[in-house]
DNA sequence: GCCGTTTTCGGCCCGACTGTTTTCAGTCG
């Protein structure tokens, strides 16, 4: 997918318009744009290609010319124009904490600085004081972000901000005079990665909540401290914000700033229309407060239903809101088994037994156990023999019924590199349940890599494709694949997706979960379980399934096993 | 440059904090 390559080229072509300095509105509009296009998880080449750019919210006429310019030649001759006028690296200018438009403007201008090599030296070299508006601090500021740059500041997985976000409000709770506390922001919405962490306190001694905040075990630097507002930075370099709201703010506060951006400009909007205008304190009407105490308040008196934190990134929620069609989001409760785990049969680390009765204590009707296939060697992946070895036990666990729960016989099929499957059909038809995967060659082109998989799917014992895309989050992006013409080949074959709920991969995507389930196709959520601990990786699943407006009819492992069996039928 | 049930023109979210300033600009979320 080419989202991020178009998002970082709109990007630095609104950076270069913001510090040309002459069309501010112009360089919002493509921030909006950067955004939309950077979260909207549907490949932009088939959006592209269906001609369907302006339906991107902030994408009008021109940005989609831009973006058709982009993908057919890699570059647009705007940015290349600006490039010219102005031979800045804006974007690893901009990367730095503390450095915006207008201080790359100063720098460049009055110092020629024109990249962050250029920059460091300037500032050691005591240049940036002397400048208007700067001073020795914001110069010692400027070398402190470039090194913190260096030092990987980046992304965190959720699962990963998910800990450091309890322990951070047990230690918060634990303070005395504590009402209320919340983890807000991107983190409230479920992201697959944050930036940050968000916490909303309510709480009448506010500053003693910041003083104990801010001195923290494991806090590294102080970023900021004032009356409602304090911002740390942590050993791992993730930067956490604590905000203080009162009570009878606090559901304006939670709205605020679990956002996103979009959402709330959207929702501000609609305030401006009804005369009315919205804070992080509340809703008000002059100076009247309306609404604010809860979250539920302030969406009604908009004219909203109140929307769930996963959906609001103004992909179509608040006309949903409007409209009374929000979608019945899935919940952890309603899944009634996982279709993909793996045992010391291939790669996993517990026997089938551990795992089986793992599963069951989760209350699951139905678990399917899928070690690798044979061609799979450096995770020990199964033959024709060991499968059907396999199959016996399974057969034989069933009869003597030790769980309620029924054992499906499974297996992780290899797609090879011609697209066909490493098991033969007349073992793979004495499974219940296939899913097959690939593992190998994924630096493929998208021609072939798409007819590997389509001709994988064209197989009639194959029921899921195992993690579609194959992309592990802030390592490995996604292989080259059409995946319409993959969901159009699911669909023919009564095919399903996988939805992989590991918090490193998350794969279908949000924005793909919503193309296919248009399409009609059932997605599984499974947590590719290679040890107990791991099917707790569900709840991960259920986010991102959410985040992609899955309600349970969309999603295979919410049938009863009954239903299950029939929707398998080719 | 985008957008629309007050609009196809005239708007465009809004407040906290910092540093460099004696009242505000820049950055951030």
């Amino acid at each position: 997918m080419k989202n991020r390559q178009v998002s970082q080229a709109l990007k630095e072509l609104a950076l270069l318009i913001q510090i040309e300095g002459t069309e501010e509105y112009k360089a919002r509009a493509y921030f909006r744009a950067v955004r939309s296009v950077g979260s909207y998880g549907e490949d932009i080449e088939a959006v592209a290609r269906h001609g369907e750019l302006t339906n991107i919210p902030g994408v009008g006429k021109a940005i989609a010319e831009k973006i058709e310019a982009f993908l057919a030649s890699g570059s647009i001759p705007l940015l290349d124009e600006l490039r010219k006028k102005v031979p800045v690296k804006v974007m690893e200018l901009e990367a730095i904490p503390g450095v915006g438009p207008k201080t790359i403007k100063l720098i460049y201008e009055k110092l020629g600085v024109t990249d962050l090599v250029s920059l460091e030296k300037a500032a050691q070299d005591g240049l940036l004081e002397d400048l208007p508006g700067m001073g020795t601090k914001t110069q010692l500021q400027i070398i402190e972000g470039i090194e913190l740059l260096k030092a990987g500041l980046g992304r965190t997985l959720l699962a990963d901000a998910m800990e450091i976000a309890e322990s951070l409000r047990k230690r918060i709770e634990a303070h005395p005079t504590v009402n209320q506390i919340v983890i807000t922001g991107s983190f409230r919405r479920r992201r697959e990665t944050v930036r940050d962490i968000d916490i909303l306190v309510d709480a009448p001694d506010a500053v003693s909540v910041m003083e104990a905040f801010t001195n923290f075990e494991g806090v590294i630097e102080i970023i900021g401290k004032g009356d409602t507002k304090s911002s740390i930075r942590l050993e791992n370099l993730m930067q956490v914000d604590l905000r203080i709201i009162p009570t009878e703010s606090f559901g304006a506060g939670m709205q605020y700033f679990t956002g996103s951006v979009d959402h709330n400009v959207h929702l501000r909007g609609i305030a401006r229309q009804k005369g009315l205008k919205l804070n992080e304190y509340g809703l008000y009407k002059d100076e009247t407060k309306i609404a604010g105490e809860n979250e539920e308040q302030i969406y009604e008196k908009l004219g909203l239903k109140w929307i769930f934190p996963e959906l609001r990134e103004d992909r179509g929620e608040i006309e949903a809101a409007q409209n009374g069609t929000l979608p019945n989001l899935i919940s952890l409760d309603d899944i009634k088994g996982d279709l993909h785990s793996h045992t010391d049969q291939s790669d996993g680390t517990n026997t089938i037994e551990e795992m089986l009765g793992a599963a069951a204590e989760k209350g699951y009707e139905y678990f399917c156990v899928s070690d690798h296939t044979q061609s799979l060697t450096i995770a020990n992946g199964m033959d024709e023999t060991r499968l059907l070895r396999r199959i016996d036990e399974i057969d034989d666990l069933n009869a003597a019924g030790r769980w309620k729960m029924k054992i499906l016989k499974g297996a992780e099929v290899d797609i090879l590199a011609d697209g066909d499957l490493d098991i033969r059909d007349d073992v793979l038809s004495q499974l219940d349940f296939v899913t097959v995967s690939i593992h190998s060659r994924m630096k493929d082109d998208k021609k072939k890599m798409t007819g590997r998989v389509c001709h994988a799917l064209e197989n009639k014992y194959v029921h899921l494709l195992g993690h579609p895309t194959g992309r592990l989050l802030l390592k490995r992006p996604e292989f080259e694949i059409d995946l319409e013409a993959v969901f159009e080949t699911a669909k023919k074959n009564n095919v399903a997706m996988e939805l992989n709920a590991h918090p490193k991969r998350l794969d279908l995507n949000s924005g793909n979960l919503r193309a296919a389930t248009r399409l009609g196709i059932k997605i599984s959520i499974n947590t590719d379980a290679h040890r107990i601990a791991e099917l707790d990786n569900m709840q991960f699943g259920i986010y991102e399934a959410r985040r992609g407006w899955l309600e349970k009819f969309h999603v295979l492992n919410t049938y009863s096993l009954k239903d299950l069996q029939r929707l398998l039928k080719k």
